[in-house]
DNA sequence: AGTGTAAATGAGAAGAGTTTTCATTTATAT
DNA sequence: ATATAAATGAAAACTCTTCTCATTTACACT
């Protein structure tokens, strides 16, 4: 029940807010823009406007339900939270976006933060590519 | 004499090109974005519009002199190739820039690249936090 | 040096993605 | 039920960047 997870950081439980966490919960790509979300709205019939998915993504980030990819040139993307940080691999071509996570880059980037006098606050890390698929494709 | 990268590139040697040549080398920040650039001519006495600042960072970009950095919800920063590649550290407070490279972080992403049965084309990697001054002011 | 032509430029318009504004609606504490 | 602060929708505004198109320029070739 997600209601207790909006009035814990803070909002209203809205029709707008379960909609989108509804679909964050239910959507087949992990990872979706605002603009997917709102198509995927309106699809289920709801009549959301756009400036109102991205008010609450970005609300969801604060209270730490969503994180926000900034992939280089294109929209943010936006994914639930599930407990565990990871960083991305995108294919260039097909736009694929795959997971991982080093526990030797994460421990690395600790030490040159550390060498370099910096508080690390957060990092991003995206790894650009082609695809298995799209490979064979172009063979 | 940078003429000779110019053409090198199939680039005509105009003054614009020239003149952000000259600022990119001879600044005292080594990172700077399109408008930086573009006060940066201004206050030389070089009226060069904003637009073709853009199209010749653009373009020495794909020829390799200059490369991007897309910086997080702000505006994309530029600097001179100088050889080797490097990533970057990000102060959140004051916007300074350090640079840094490791070795294994590389590696790593490689490793992780193959593993997925990516072929990298290239990666962008972030740390933000909070430098050594900015730490000192905040007590 | 003069000429032709393709490339480059400047100014402003357009574009993409996102945020803001403000009048109206809604959730929720009383 | 009522009051009130918060949330919403629609459109406008915003920021950064690219595009358009008329004019200018670089430079290959006389
Ligand atoms: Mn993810
Ligand atoms: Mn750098
Ligand atoms: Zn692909
Ligand atoms: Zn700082």
């Amino acid at each position: 029940m997600e209601s207790q997870d909006l009035r814990k950081a803070g909002l209203k439980v809205t029709l707008p807010r379960l909609k989108v966490l509804e679909i964050l919960e239910q959507t087949a790509q992990r990872h979706m823009s605002a603009e997917d979300v709102y198509k995927a709205l309106l699809e289920m019939g709801e009549e959301i406007g756009l400036a109102t998915v991205y008010r609450v993504l970005t609300q969801f980030e604060g209270a730490g339900l969503v994180s926000r990819l900034s992939i280089e040139g294109g929209h943010a993307v936006f994914e639930l939270v599930d407990g565990s940080h990871h960083d991305h691999l995108l294919c260039v071509s097909c736009n694929r976006i795959e997971e991982f996570v080093d526990e030797v880059i994460e421990e690395r980037q600790r030490v040159i933060a550390a060498e370099k006098g910096f508080e690390m606050t957060e990092h991003s890390l995206y790894i650009y590519g082609i695809c298995k698929e799209c490979q064979k494709k172009a063979g």
